[in-house]
DNA sequence: ACAATATTTAATAATTCAATTAACTCCGGC
DNA sequence: GCCGGAGTTAATTGAATTATTAAATATTGT
């Protein structure tokens, strides 16, 4: 057995799935196209995963270990200041979803093919996010009380702040032809809106005179 | 040539096609699945539209004149006072998005399948749209020198009132998954939505002291 | 009534694609 | 050197699904 040839053809086509996978989704993929890409008989992607659904868990479940981490681990933190934290937390969302900008549209196709993901993904990250959550809202109310900012639900604000963030790469290809923006502004664009969406957060949370 | 058998026929086909695309997408759903659903033959199917790309054209072009209508229609409008502008395009925009909760699904979707339907969404409505901005980023651009609110980009704020409207009926699922968050409670927190956008979006763009 | 046309169905052809099979190559241990 | 297994491929199978055909039934105009 040759460590080498082997790691790098399963590599291949690993690679070339993913590729595949976000931006097709599964249904509009096929072995096929993967082995083709991989430069690999389709034959030996099926020798190695025996079906198209193991090697798209195989390339879905590692990509959504990663969203887990995105999602909670700021708002999981202790001794950080409130906005900070927040500030925190959008910056770090921000940041993973424009370096995996096709993962929202592979997510969100993938639960309506198996609306039951929706209840995995709920089990391996539910727990967490619901504390989190809680330690947030306890936050916030606290800031209220003191003043600092207005009454804020904890899951309206993190359902914002996803949105702000991912919406943008999930519709790119169609806000840029309908403001006719070719990819070059969009990327500027997108270069600015990680603070916008912080001020655009922070701001709304603010008390206005 | 009976108009009420052909309408009825051809009307129920559209309907089930209607609802078998919006929660599948193009890709998951079958022509049988569709005839099934109708209560027709799955020949009559193709008998009316012959393919099933005809099919889901008529569909999609269908929805997607309502969308268009949505996005541009107020801020078309003259003789509104700012504020009031923006307020009204996003209760407008959401109450549309909430009656029609599938359809943006169907669009991310359609769009990673056939990616020149972008272009073709742009021609339809961009040259409104893009004069809609500039009149609104005229408007924005007045109220910033009068020191009505913070300097806003038109652009960037019809984005985030989309991303604000249209998200959470995207990841629903997962939303409620990980929140632990039952039917009723999402539709709770959907029917205070519209008003927390409004509220959100307009507080964001106001100066604080 | 009946011819022309529209609607509907059953049967099946054609296509696409995942999955399997059976053979061949390459390499390392013995 | 040759045996055995891992790696690889071309060719094929089988299932699902789109699309067509040809025949049957209904409807309309005259």
């Amino acid at each position: 057995m040759s460590i080498n040839r082997n790691t790098s053809a399963e590599e291949a086509i690993l690679k070339a799935a993913e590729e595949v996978f976000l931006s097709k989704g599964f249904a509009m993929s096929t072995t096929t196209a993967i082995a083709k890409l991989a430069g690999v008989n389709q034959a030996l992607l099926h020798y190695y995963f025996r079906t198209k659904e193991n090697l798209f868990e195989a390339v879905f479940l590692k990509k959504l270990q990663l969203v887990t981490v995105a999602m909670y681990e700021i708002l999981g933190k202790e001794g950080i200041p409130l906005m900070d934290k927040i500030k925190m937390q959008i910056e770090t969302q921000f940041d993973f979803v424009q370096s995996n900008p096709k993962l929202p549209f592979l997510v969100v196709s993938e639960v309506a093919r198996a609306p039951e993901r929706s209840e995995r993904m709920g089990v391996m990250v539910g727990k967490r996010v619901q504390q989190a959550l809680g330690k947030l809202q306890e936050e916030l109310d606290k800031a209220h009380e003191e003043g600092k900012i207005r009454k804020t639900s904890a899951v309206n604000l993190l359902l914002s702040v996803i949105s702000q963030n991912v919406f943008p790469f999930l519709i790119r290809p169609i806000f840029q032809a309908i403001t006719n923006m070719p990819d070059g502004d969009f990327e500027k664009l997108m270069a600015s809106k990680k603070e916008e969406n912080v001020a655009f957060i922070i701001n709304s949370l603010k008390i206005k005179s």
